[in-house]
DNA sequence: AGACAAACGGAGGGACACCCCATATCGTAG
DNA sequence: CTACGATATGGGGTGTCCCTCCGTTTGTCT
């Protein structure tokens, strides 16, 4: 009985599960975000109702579509946490801006997370705002920004910066810095 | 003859075309720019086919319902052009990016005509583009800005902005005033 | 008023999201 | 190794949407 209690799937379930996920990462870097789900599903050889049953809604495929590469700067994070206070928060937001630029589809779904209306637990930008958070404050200790900033819009900024430079990546480093030193001389 | 080549429009046409852009103007600020067309068809009492003859595609309607808006855009920028140089590109900026903000979709539309891959005379985005750099060289003049600033880098962030802060005009003052003001003390 | 061009709208094709239920497959107990 | 039950599948059905064809209506000009 105790062994019933740990829900473990049926192999062709996880099969299919992360071929989905797998299929989809590939739809949505070609294509965007608004890909068919239909041309995932067929594309997986899967029928539409199996994609339905794995994901209920097209924000589910892509939380995990994002999962692998939000993690993975997010421990980038971490790593640039531990050296200089200077210089690491703006390496963070600069590779967080060039990865969501070039990342089709990123950038909308970390933004889409900023507003989000129901209690749905960690999304990406709360895992980003939280990164963010810590380099800041380490920048702040060091006063290398100034007071007050608030890391919640900083990581906002970033975020729409992505997102209107989609697939330019040096576009995204230059409006990035254009907004990290402000117009004034 | 020579009456014939003022190509004149039917009542009826010029009728519906109206009120084609008033429907899909109120429908576009209640339901964003995704509102289904045929819903904009129904609401205005025409066949989804009329629709489609008189606006060949969704662009083209946006086009005509944002025109007015950025025409009033386009004519405040000009009245600033003739006051303080050094306040004028910052109101401007504001203004810009609160309206945006406020009026749902414009924002994704201004964005949309940066990057607009074929040379389809002067959208939106171009317009702003020339009430920005006018404003931007004022600036310049009493050294207000850094020098060489883009207008089109600057305008590009005020959008940015706004498509990330759309239905939050507080948002979109702040991240602007921290993209105008910079990071550093 | 009558004729002709201009504009209209219903209907239908193709694509999509999402759901229902008969069927196939997996894992296990005997 | 086989048979059984729970689990998962997928074809097809519904509703919506975009867009186009074509027979019909409406405006305009003489």
């Amino acid at each position: 009985m105790a062994k019933q209690q740990i829900r473990t799937q049926r192999t062709d379930w996880q099969r299919n599960h992360e071929r989905l996920v797998e299929v989809a990462s590939v739809l949505v870097a070609r294509d965007g975000a608004q890909v068919s789900l239909e041309k995932i599903a067929r594309e997986a050889g899967v029928g539409s109702a199996t994609l339905h049953r794995h994901f209920p809604s097209r924000r589910a495929l892509l939380e995990e579509v994002f999962q692998g590469i939000v993690e993975r700067l997010r421990r980038r994070a971490g790593e640039l946490a531990g050296g200089d206070p200077r210089t690491g928060l703006v390496t963070w937001l600069e590779e967080l801006t060039v990865c969501a630029a070039n990342t089709r589809g990123l950038a909308a779904w970390l933004a889409a997370g900023a507003d989000n209306d129901p209690p749905n637990g960690d999304t990406c930008h709360v895992v980003m705002r939280e990164a963010t958070t810590v380099l800041v404050e380490r920048a702040m200790s060091v006063a290398a920004v100034r007071p007050g900033l608030s890391p919640e819009d900083l990581l906002t900024l970033a975020e729409a910066v992505s997102l209107v430079t989609e697939d330019d990546p040096t576009a995204a480093r230059r409006l990035l810095h254009l907004a990290l030193d402000g117009v004034r001389p």
